[in-house]
DNA sequence: AACCCGCCCAACCGCCTGTGG
DNA sequence: TCCACAGGCGGTTGGGCGGGT
C-alpha cells in the first residue's frame, strides 16, 4: 500500500529540482532553530514545498557545515577502495570512516573515477590475456596507468573540479553560491 | 564559431528497515 | 501482530560544463 509513500505533502505543489538560494537559506535558518529531525514535518513548518525526504538529502548532501567538498585525497581514495573491497556497495557505511564525505559523493566519486579506472584495467588485462604480448603500446595507451589502482595510483587527473576553489565552490550561476556566504547570511538572520 | 560528446554531480526514485500506535 | 509512516540507502538520471573536432 504505502498510500502516499513518503511524502505526505500530497495536495501541496511539490517542488522538485535544483534547490534555490531563498530554498536553501530557509532550511539552514529552521535547522539552526530547530534542529533536524521529522523532516516530512520540518519541511512543512518551514515553508518549504519540499518532502522531506528532499530536504534531508539537501542538509546531509550540501547544506552541513561539516560537509567536505571537492578533492579526494589519494589517502581517502585508497582507504574508499579498501573498504569498498570489504563491504561492497554500503556508501553509507564507507562515508563513516571519512569524516565530512557523504554517502553520494562517495558514490559519485566511485563510479565517475575508480570504477571507470577499474573497467580500463580490466580490458588491458583482458587485452594483454588474449593479446599476450609483453609491454605492448605501453606508450600510448592511458589505461596502462591503472593495471592495478590500488598500487598504481597516482592521481588520476588533477582531480577536476571546476567549481573548486579550496573549500567551497565558486559561484557560476544564480544557483550555486559560496557556502560560507550562505552560512553568514545565516547568522545575520539569526541574530 | 558552432557543434558534439563525455564527464561529473546534484537530486530523484524506489525499495527496505525501523518504530510507534 | 499488524499497519502506517518516516528515515535510510543504493541505483539511476538529467542537465551543466568543458574539451575536442
Amino acid at each position: 500500500m504505502k498510500k502516499h509513500s513518503s511524502n505526505s505533502l500530497m495536495d501541496v505543489d511539490v517542488r522538485k529540482g535544483p534547490w534555490t538560494m531563498e530554498e536553501d537559506l530557509i532550511l539552514i535558518n529552521y535547522i539552526a532553530n530547530h534542529g533536524e529531525g521529522v523532516w516530512n514535518s520540518l519541511a512543512r513548518s518551514a515553508g518549504l514545498k519540499r518532502t522531506g525526504k528532499s530536504c534531508r538529502l539537501r542538509w546531509l548532501n550540501y547544506l552541513r557545515p561539516d560537509v567536505r567538498r571537492g578533492n579526494i585525497t589519494p589517502e581517502e581514495q585508497l582507504l574508499i577502495m579498501e573498504l569498498h573491497a570489504k563491504w561492497g556497495n554500503r556508501w553509507s557505511k564507507i562515508a563513516k570512516h571519512l569524516p565530512g564525505r557523504t554517502d553520494n559523493e562517495i558514490k559519485n566519486y566511485w563510479r565517475t573515477r575508480i570504477q571507470k579506472h577499474i573497467k580500463q584495467a580490466e580490458n588491458f588485462s583482458g587485452q594483454k590475456s588474449s593479446a599476450h604480448t609483453d609491454q605492448a603500446t605501453t606508450s600510448s595507451t592511458q589505461t596502462c596507468n591503472a593495471i592495478n589502482p590500488m598500487d598504481t595510483y597516482s592521481p588520476p587527473y588533477n582531480v577536476n573540479f571546476p567549481n573548486f576553489s579550496g573549500q567551497f565552490p565558486a559561484e557560476t550561476n544564480e544557483n550555486m553560491w559560496n557556502m560560507e556566504d550562505l552560512w553568514s547570511m545565516q547568522l545575520l538572520n539569526n541574530d
